[in-house]
DNA sequence: ATCCAATCGTCAGCATGCTGATGATGTGTC
DNA sequence: GACACATCATCAGCATGCTGACGATTGGAT
């Protein structure tokens, strides 16, 4: 049984199921590009988000990047462990805290950036040149669309 | 900031980004669609695959949905513990065990049947109809070139 | 026959993600 | 001012995924 052979059509014809492995297929090459770092997809994206967002609460910035509460604060914690952020309780509102990219942080994001690059490159490198800009549409697209479906959306305006 | 201040656009116009949170969407809609049946996507695919291919070993089952083994193991055990699906050792070669629904997994995985294709269906749903064949190819296309870089790659022969 | 390399299943350990729950805090209403 | 309700961060618990390691087994080379 393989891809080809009638019996696997099954679930290779299903979105949801190319979906997972694709993920996965991006999750295994960021690893390779940014080995040396010893970050993971997720972690780098709640760095740039707080680059871009000094001092956003840890609820908005799981909502930038679609993440729970709960894992977000988790990934928060090994971020903080290793110095590249820090979280400072705000002092009218005693609930949020308040996340900031350190300075190592900052010079690690500015490291990465040709690894991160390469990354998402790679996973699209297989198209044709022309098509890889409308794919990333599509992806986006679709995003949009279901946004709502999962417990922690999107934030949209 | 949200989708469409150009501050997100950096995370937004990434492909490996867009690709987690489209799986992420992917799993909160089959949860919808499946809650009734109390299963995840990966154990569907399991059982989809144990039924194509009943006695296959764990390895190879492994292979087929493109997760490693230990993960298989895992979810197999899970399965097993409702008594969905049950292991034999193989007699000839001690390494292996053998994987095979039960009537109680058949019956499930048929039941099952429409709320699978709406999960799948309602994610490229937001398309226009004309382009989700195309959608659905161009994942695969992706997936079947970039197999081998992940650990766990999908079987191809 | 004996060693060697490969394979299989499992273990420990870690990182995403989810759920439901809880405690602390803010806000709005009356 | 008191009360209900919402929001934030965190906890426990579970399911996917990965890595590196291990013991058991197999098959091939010598």
């Amino acid at each position: 049984m393989s891809l080809n052979d009638g019996k696997a059509i099954e679930l290779f014809a299903r979105p949801g199921f190319l979906v997972r492995r694709l993920h996965q297929i991006y999750v295994a090459i960021y690893l390779q590009e940014c080995e040396a770092f010893g970050t993971t997809p997720v972690q780098t994206s709640v760095m740039q988000v707080a680059h871009l967002n000094p001092g956003i609460d840890q609820a908005k910035l799981a909502a930038e990047i679609g993440v729970d509460r709960t894992t977000t604060s988790n990934v928060l914690a090994r971020l903080e462990r290793r110095a590249l952020v820090r979280r400072e309780s705000d002092l009218r509102d005693k609930r949020l805290r308040r996340v900031f990219l350190e300075a190592a942080g900052e010079t690690l994001l500015a490291e990465m950036r040709g690894a991160l690059d390469r990354a998402h490159g790679r996973l699209i490198a297989p198209l044709p040149a022309e098509e890889r800009e409308a794919f990333t549409r599509t992806l986006r697209r679709l995003v949009e669309a279901n946004n709502l479906h999962s417990r922690t959306s999107l934030r949209i305006l």
